[in-house]
DNA sequence: TTATATGCATAATTTTGTTATGTATATAAA
DNA sequence: TTTATATACATAACAAAATTATGCATATAA
């Protein structure tokens, strides 16, 4: 599935926004969030979501559990307390570059 | 200069937008006027910027003119027929998905 | 029994950026 | 005067972060 190609960067911030709002989630329900919340617009591959899941892991971001439900295993993450502190920096990064990108995107003409 | 980490994918838009506004406008200029409307925010690294100037050209979407100025050659970009349109849906794309990101880092926590 | 949905994961590849380097001129500062 | 900064282009080496493809496995609907 093609994803649009502005989609780089942010997939950090926004799982970790995700999870700052949902206490806990698994992988294949953050793409569902994701996909419904953005109304189709933003398709989450698994070969981004996971990698990206396993890096915010190992940096001590998050932490996980599994649990079986209908022979299934999820694996569920959820923010530590260092996890929880950086949501905050990346949420205030993300809203400083998208007002920048918008100052840029909406530029009027230079009157000369 | 370190950019944030942020800047990703949207570099084409960028471009195009700003030679909508502006008509022509050379390399250097560009990496200026990003500099001041992002008031600081966004550096525009050489590295990448005239490698996604020369692929815009090589694509259609520009075309060029070389003058000197001061005893340094200036290379004027600006949009031929074909960038004008696509600068448009650039746009458009790039406005839906920046809706989308705030409608995801924005999202309030789901009562249960 | 076949397709779709759920659920995880990784490898190969591509895109797109950063960093470093190179060339060259003009001007301001030391 | 020579050094730093600004202007102006460009490319190469490298890294980050995505896409695409593939694999395994179970449940359910067609």
């Amino acid at each position: 599935m093609s994803t649009n190609q502005l989609l780089k960067g942010t997939l950090q911030t926004i799982i970790l926004k995700l999870l700052e709002d949902n206490h806990e989630m698994y992988g294949y329900e953050i793409t569902q969030k994701v996909k419904d919340v953005s109304e189709g617009g933003i398709i989450l591959t698994e070969g981004a979501l996971y990698p990206t899941l396993h890096k915010l892991e190992a940096d001590g971001l998050l932490e996980t559990y599994t649990q079986v439900v209908d022979n299934r295993v999820r694996k569920y993450y959820k923010l530590t307390e260092q996890g929880g502190k950086e949501v905050t920096n990346k949420l205030k990064e993300a809203g400083e570059f998208i007002n920048q990108l918008q100052a840029l995107l909406n530029l009027k003409p230079i009157i000369k």
